[in-house]
Parts: structure tokens; C-alpha cells; sequence
RNA sequence: AGAGCAGGGAGGGCGGCCGCUGGCGCGUUUUUGCGCGCUGGAGGAAAGUCCGGACUCCGAAGGGCAGGGCGCUGGGUAACACCCAGGAGGGGUGACCCUACGGAAAGUGCAACAGAGAGCAGACCGCGAAUUCGCUUAUUUAUAGCGAACGCAAGGGUGAAACGGUGAGGUAAGAGCUCACCAGCGGCCCGGGUGACCGGGUCGGCUUGGUAAACCCCGCCCGGAGCAAGACUAAACAGGGGGGAUUGAGCGCUGCCCGCGCGAGCCCCCGGGUGAGUCGCACGAGGCGCCGGGCAACCGGCGUCCCAGAUAAAUGGCCGUCGCCCGUUGAGCGUGAAUCGCCUGCGGGAACAGAAUCCGGCUUAUAUCCCUGCUCUGACG
RNA sequence: GCCCUCAUCGUCUAGUCAGGUCUAGGACACCGCCCUUUCACGGCGGCGACAGGGGUUCAAAUCCCCUUGAGGGCG
């Protein structure tokens, strides 16, 4: 398995979500809805998670953060560089599984990057 | 063996691969950063935010009113609405459990419906051969009967609640009207206890209801906001518009007053910009062990340990194995027979729940398992 | 994270502070009947709620406590 501790960053700014909110291509999913626009400087692709209080408890929401990060680097080596992505949760994934999360994240990155 | 009471504890272990995050060291790099190694990384409730503090700012934290909280006694504590010990009342066969448990003869208020009457109460049915009047019998009186006035509150009935209970005397009928005992209230005295209170004696008037999680009275406590508090650095926009007040105005920490402070340019609203970083931010009323004091909560001494610190926010994913629980396979074993236990194979399950300034409590949620002490019932010895 | 507010028929609300005439009132909606040739309007009647649990009280939508669910503010 490829080492992969460098390949990615985080988004960080309440801006940067926003932009992608208001300028991002979309993916709809049952469970998920993901941004992602592909910068025009490049660089590593980022990754930013946003799930909502709708979607429950403190510990359901730090669960699915875990289980869309987890995700997001199982498909890692499919995402053309230079994207910034938004995954935000739905309230249905708060009974999902990691294997139905992953598999949702996996039709939803198809869709988004299909265009390219 | 069954049922139950009280207290305490655990909240899966080990290993592999891939990852996340804090710290330290080394290497590299102009720096940000990156790599490697070592090491730390959720809970008993981290929760609800219901109390109490620490801390920070508001002026140095002042006074009064208003407002809020608490409420048997003694102790513990930084503090508390918490904890410990005790008292009283109530519940349970019992082990034990529960209690916002000051004051209703300081005052005000409230009590629907029903009922005669609901707070210095009242008379519907009823009771009444005393007293007065009328009528009937009747010459009149007496007697008897009926009705009314009047007297009474024992009995019936209403209500959540009806102004002590039982017995005797008393009376026309009755009534603490009188007496005995009992219950309850108040005063005084004696004894025990730090105290709440307990035990006993004596005297008194004969009884004086409920509600204070209604207003209130009494005693004690409380200034307000909250780490998104607050301090600093950097960057950026603007140097704007409207209004107020104009000399003891205005402002300064909830409402008012006093007091105090600032005080010539101030205040309020609107509009505009940045919304990045550092500190606060983890050594503390700290954990563990031993000894001593105390019935206990807890306190003191000594030793030892450093044990999360993010900021779109860190503990996860996959797998192996052991242990636990449930279901099930087996002409297996205890065993003679099992629905009981053990073994074996297969399948499934593992709760409530995630730190965000930090502590002490309370409350609520919680699969399963373990330990200690005690009670009741049944059987056997 | 910290600090607040609210919860009543299907919907919007009155009543809550000062507990009792509340088997909780009104409007819209819904159902049935009347009116009309029919619909609408109008008239009459009906259905239908105190978020859940506990406590105080003779008595709780109202007072107190806990839980649940909505909504808002603070950098």
C-alpha cells in the first residue's frame, strides 16, 4: 500500500467553505452532498467535512466525521490533484454503516469528477 | 433455595497493518513546513447546564431599597441547594427507606360544587311535658293533643375539611355546663443532651381548623456579566451619515436612590473593514500509597507521579485471538434421568455515551458482570 | 462552548402573573344538516388540545422539580 500521509490537506477557512458552497460543482447522495471545484494554482488536493447538528448526538456527528475522512482517503488516488472538496452530511447517514458511507462517497466522486 | 434491602467496583484484554492529534529529541530547510524516533491521547456520567466556587473584566467591589435564593439540629468544606452524624414525622413483617421539616393565638387573602352553616359559623330534617301565645276537648282550671314563638346542637344528612374522644352526672331537651380518664395546646419547674429534642412533674383555660411550592413575617446568604470572559500582535477599511446634550449636563457595572469616579469634547444609532495569530490553556481545593486524628463526611503529615489540550475541532478503519452473554448442533460428560451445569461445532450480540477554562456537587441515561454486609419466607440438620 | 426564551384542538391563538363558575373559549379548516336548480356566501350542529413524568394542595393548563422537543443571542 502506498504511503499516503502527505497527499492532502485540510480546508481551514469559513471563506473557503463558502466559496465552494456558493462557485463548487455539486454531487447529491443519499447520504452525503459533495462540493468540489479544482483550483487553478493546483497543488495537493483538501478535504473539508461539515455535518450538522440535524444529523445528531455529539458522538453520531464526531462517528460520521470519521467515517467520511476515512472514506475520502480510500479513494484518495482517484481524485484528480489540485481539487478542494466539501463533503457535508445528511441526516440518514446517521444509521449508515462505514461500508454504505464509503460506498455513497464512491458513486458521488464518480458523478463529481465525471465532467473531467 | 426463593424474594428483597443497603453499600462499593468494572464498563472487555492482547497482537498486526493503515491512519489522526499534542509534546520532546534529531535531521533537513531562509521561513512556514516536512521526515524519522520516543512518548501522551475521552467518561462515570465527559451529558443536562440545575447549584456552588476559582479565574477575568466591569471603578477600589461601597451603603440602602427593590429583587432572588435557602430554611429541624450539630459538624464538614474554598463554597453550596451538597456530604456526614443526629432529632422529629411518615411508610414497610423486616433489613431499611422517604421528608422544600421555621412561623397560620403579626396581619391580609383564598376554599369552586354541595350544604342550614366554611371562620369570633350555623339550624334543613331533628330533639324539647321549662317559659309565652293561639286552637281543639271545654263553664273554667288542670290534663292531653296540635301549631307557633323560643331553647338546643346529641343524632341524620352535605363536603376535602363542620370547632376534641369515651363514660358518668346534669337537664324540658341539651351542651366542657360539671367531673374522671385520654388526645392536643400554653406557662412554669426538675433531669439528660453542645443542640434540634427527649423523659418526668405541676398549673391553666377548656380546644384556639387548612393553605406560606398565596402575599407575607423571622433568620441567614447573594453586585453584574461570563474564557465567544479578557490581554496582546498583525492586517484591512474608514476618518463617513443621522440624532442627542449643551455646563454640575453626560457617561461609568441589571431597576431606583445615595455615595464615588471620569469629565471637554462626549454619548447613542446607522454604515464600512478585518473576522488571521499568540497568550489565557492545564501543576490542580490534583491523583496514588502509607501513617495519624475523627462514629463519619473529612482533616493533617510523609513519600511518589505528571496523567488530553483541539479550534471546520484529534481515539478511527480492516483483521486475528482470548474472555463474556444469547440462541442452537451433538446416541458427548456430570448421571440413573434432566428443561441444570460442563465440553464441542456454528451463528449472533456487547449499553449509555465524545473533553473545549478548570474544579466540588446535584440530576438524568446506562447492556452485562463482580464483591461485601444484612433482612424475610420455606426446607433440612 | 456559554447564556436565554417558548411549548394549549389539524393551524393561529385566549386563559398561566394573583389555582376553583375550564366537562379549556374564539377564528380558519374538516364532517353532517338546512338554504339554493347547483356552487359559493349564510345559518345550525358535531369532531378536536393543556409536550411527558413526579410533587405541593381538598383541587393544577396555572405553583415547584426533572425529562423531551423547538427557537434565539454572544466571537
Amino acid at each position: 500500500m502506498p504511503r499516503r500521509g502527505v497527499d492532502y490537506e485540510r480546508l481551514r477557512l469559513v471563506s473557503e467553505y463558502n466559496h465552494l458552497y456558493k462557485r463548487g460543482r455539486r454531487a447529491y447522495g443519499q447520504l452525503v452532498v459533495v462540493f468540489g471545484q479544482k483550483k487553478p494554482q493546483g497543488g495537493l488536493p483538501r478535504l473539508g467535512v461539515s455535518v450538522s447538528r440535524k444529523v445528531g448526538k455529539a458522538v453520531v456527528r464526531n462517528r460520521t466525521k470519521r467515517f467520511l475522512r476515512e472514506s475520502f482517503w480510500a479513494f484518495l488516488s482517484e481524485i484528480p490533484s489540485g481539487w478542494d472538496i466539501v463533503i457535508c452530511a445528511r441526516p440518514l447517514i446517521a444509521s449508515a454503516s462505514f461500508s454504505e458511507v464509503r460506498g455513497e462517497v464512491k458513486r458521488a466522486f464518480g458523478r463529481l469528477f465525471r465532467a473531467n
